[in-house]
DNA sequence: TATCTTGATGGAAGCGCTTCCAATCCGCAC
DNA sequence: GTGCGGATTGGAAGCGCTTCCATCAAGATA
């Protein structure tokens, strides 16, 4: 059906050799000969077989993607930047988009098959330790994004530290009395968060207070939901009024957040005059409700997340790889205290317009946009 | 370096093409045979090469997308039914996220090469025309997705309907003076919902004003940006001061919508007190804002689209077909008048839980989330 | 002139699979 | 005992490409 190297070959009477050279640019053909073929090849509108190609090689220019689906903003702007990458590389992405917990075995096996991908992209799930064992068996390169295990390159946020700045924030406006709601106590990111909170209390030397720290019992995505960031906020809130009133909350997640606004309005509770509010992550939604928060650079995540395993993909053998990013801080509303107070960081203000955001990247065209 | 059929069939001392036949689970072979190889291919852990499989078999059992990566809510819903779909179909998906014009043709030309994929699925742009024509030459399935083009299969929604009732809604509340924020004119959305606005309008005895139809000249993305809403809004409030004033707006998406809201606000008008303003297609932004508009089944959309890719895989030869989706009304604030007023479509009251939303979906999981 | 490079070239082998065709085996009817 | 058809089976051919090795013409060297 096709157009192929042999047809090229026939008619531009060279041998198929020739013909395959000249289309992947190998130097020892004659100028004049690769002229001729190319000139045969565009004018038989010649295609190759990629997979043929694949089989052949034994390289599949191909690499997975194995991301919790969550139709979350924060997976998309990392993507863009892996796809971005990888379209600029010739490079295939296969995306697994897991929502069940079985599918993310699916999604493992499916890539671990011989030939299938030159390498594998992991987020923010768990890696099984059983298939971590498989990877390093099939000497398949891995890297993990959000997450990560001693046997692998890992692309990761300084989690303690972004929390630090965060509520040290709140302290430079002068709150003392800083609640916390977390996610899920145990996993990692959660660990972490809760020690940068610790550690910029202690800096300012306010005592912790293990009652005003509130997890997130819900085992469905570790806590960092929605549903537990109201929950959260409305157990504050009732413990709040017989106590000592809490003047201002770190939340762990933005998505967290928006839930605890939810109940904070519910509840009659004005953001920021009764109560500051900051999240972690800086996702879409929080432009729009205009939360301070810290913002993980989740563009670059991909885009550096892609480097690295192209890396690993050429240098198999390297000790694995660990880079973090620093979140920056973005003051906008629900902190009160505009332009004023940073500390040394970084930070962006952003109470301008709504236009400034996303600029930053000049794949993104400037506004976020919509559909029709 | 890998367990090939050559493999398995030496250890189980029969000929590759049983092998073969065991592995796809072709009849004519014994039960004997083909427990005692699968029995062998367990054992070495083998495991297919893909790329070996189609290039004999002539089938990719894999699809591509080509989508806007416009960070949207809508496309992420629509990939999730997409995704969903076709890991239970045991098909490959290869996800083209286009940003930028011309990314476009190097996506579409990378899905023509003959042999890569079996079929696919273009979303919410032009298809160029050029390249309508090659897919009919090279017989490449191809199923649009709220897009359209006379020969192609595709999938849409009821823009003109939708927009009726979403017009229909706010003259029940009592409107009468009804502004219209359009995107780019010329574009067929923009076009039907025009029409639809017009029905409405009609329907009810209200002259149809061209002076509060506002559209947006953006090329980018055809105005369906925040950008274009919140400069139509300024435009709206600023002529409204000096005529008679404006009760209330259809916007053309939602998207729009937010940067409307966000003009509005600006300008001290409340809504909905001031102004009430209807979106359309409830991406996920339209629930925190409270944005009452035209919901459009996405998730069901992508199920469908890749339904209709594998059936025209399978039957290349009928006619081309066309399916419609209607949006569903969901009320929410920025229209005020609560529960009441349906007439007789359906609609969807959302004023209650910020939770409910999505549990639609068991493959979503219950709740929006987040990641860490 | 004879020998050696060197740069180009042709084409066989091989990637791992599917599929087709020929071969074998068996039971059963005659 | 002979012949026949169906059930199994083995393995060659072929999918379209890359790559290696052998070949060859032409200039370089002696």
């Amino acid at each position: 059906m096709g157009v192929t190297i042999y047809d090229l070959a026939r008619e531009a009477g060279v041998g198929i050799g020739t013909v395959s050279r000249c289309l992947n640019n190998h130097p020892s053909v004659s100028k004049q000969t690769r002229a001729k073929v190319l000139a045969f090849a565009k004018r038989l509108n010649y295609q190759p077989h990629a997979y043929a190609q694949r089989l052949a090689s034994r390289k599949t220019n191909t690499i997975a993607a194995i991301i919790p689906f969550f139709t979350n903003y924060f997976f998309l702007q990392i993507l863009q930047g892996i796809q971005d990458k990888a379209s600029g590389l010739g490079l295939d992405l296969i995306l697994h988009g897991v929502t069940r917990t079985n599918q993310v075995e699916h999604s493992l096996r499916r890539s671990l098959q011989r030939g299938r991908v030159d390498g594998v992209m992991f987020f923010s799930m768990k890696l099984p330790d059983s298939y971590a064992d498989k990877f390093q068996q099939m000497g398949l390169p891995l890297v993990l994004v959000d997450t990560c295990h001693p046997s692998f390159d890992s692309i990761r946020v300084e989690n303690r530290h972004g929390e630090h700045r965060a509520t040290s924030h709140l302290i430079q406006l002068g709150h003392r009395r800083i609640a916390m709601i977390n996610a899920r106590p145990g996993t990692q990111p959660a660990l972490d968060r809760l020690a940068g909170y610790r550690d910029a209390l202690e800096e300012a030397g306010i005592p912790y207070d293990d009652a005003i720290v509130f997890h997130s019992a819900d085992e469905h995505q570790d806590g960092f939901t929605e549903g537990a960031g109201w929950e959260a906020m409305k157990r504050l809130l009732h413990m709040s009024r017989s106590s000592e009133p809490v003047q201002a909350v770190v939340v762990t997640s933005d998505i967290q957040a928006v839930g605890a606004l939810e109940a904070a309005r519910e509840e009659g509770i004005r953001v920021p005059e009764d109560l500051a509010v900051i999240g972690f992550d800086d996702i879409e939604l929080a432009r729009h409700l205009r939360l301070t928060t810290m913002r993980q650079p989740m563009y670059e995540m991909g885009v550096l997340a892609l480097d690295r395993l192209v890396e690993r993909i050429k240098r198999p053998l390297l000790p694995p790889f660990s880079t973090s990013f620093v979140p920056e801080l973005v003051i906008r509303e629900t902190c009160g205290g505009g332009g004023a107070g940073s500390g040394g960081h970084t930070s962006i203000v952003d109470s301008d317009s709504f236009m400034s955001r996303d600029a930053r990247h000049a794949t993104v065209d400037g506004t976020h946009s919509s559909k029709s």
